[in-house]
DNA sequence: TTGACAATTGAATATGCATTCAATTATAAT
DNA sequence: ATTATAATTGAATGCATATTCAATTGTCAA
């Protein structure tokens, strides 16, 4: 790879760095996915629905009671995390009971909130 | 607490079930946080920084070329993470290099990546 | 079957933010 | 001192998306 293939207007590359590193980068589509699912943790909602529903299984109206919201809001989030799998639904009724689906994100969370308490 | 108090058109409140999640949830606070937190790892390039750097300590120039990106996008999200304390950088002459701050992002990936294994 | 209600859905609005471009800062070399 | 260069910074642009509002769907009760 001469230097006049890198994007980059330096003269300083570390070619060999360079090169390692992009050996050990996985493919494009796991970034893309990875970051979409941190993405959906990355709302301030949705981390407290996930959080909530840790504790309890409930309803839409449940829900929105417990965050002070509305239930359509609540259902549009619920929406996106029913079609990144982090939680799952069962119908009774008029009702819809929401629940976890993903024993990883009690997990992360735990270790976001480590993350929050080694800055202080 | 009246039913009427509460801010959603729902007749059928499970009254209990709200009050213990609302009772069991965390502040506010620590919800902006943990959001915040996890937004930064919701951004393709960041995460691609974040795994690179993990592979290798590297200046601007060289991330650059890895993600076949601009210095100047680079560097404002090396800023960003840099703020969060998720990495830090030393100073070297005319070059500034990078490296993970923070011993949970590797664990934050792992869970993230078995996430996507799962929905499968 | 009709009315009431829980939940979903689509469109519109507004807000946030990633990248680009241009200008600036800091350091090294001549 | 002056020039070249690595990196940072600020403003502008364009895109993604959270919430609201209105309308609709599906289910139960009378």
């Amino acid at each position: 790879m001469s230097k006049n293939e890198f994007i980059c207007d330096c003269n300083i590359i570390h070619q060999d760095i360079v090169e390692d590193t992009l050996k050990k980068m996985p493919d494009e589509d796991l970034f893309n996915k990875l970051a979409e699912f941190f993405k959906i943790l990355g709302d301030t909602t949705r981390s407290k629905i996930l959080f909530a529903l840790d504790k309890n299984e409930m309803c839409v109206c449940d829900i929105a009671n417990v965050l002070g919201m509305s239930k359509s809001s609540i259902s549009h989030q619920l929406g996106t995390l029913r079609r990144s799998g982090i939680v799952k639904c069962r119908k009774q009724g008029k009702e819809v009971y929401y629940m976890l689906d993903d024993d990883h994100v009690k997990g992360l969370f735990e270790l976001g909130i480590e993350h929050i308490e080694h800055r202080k």
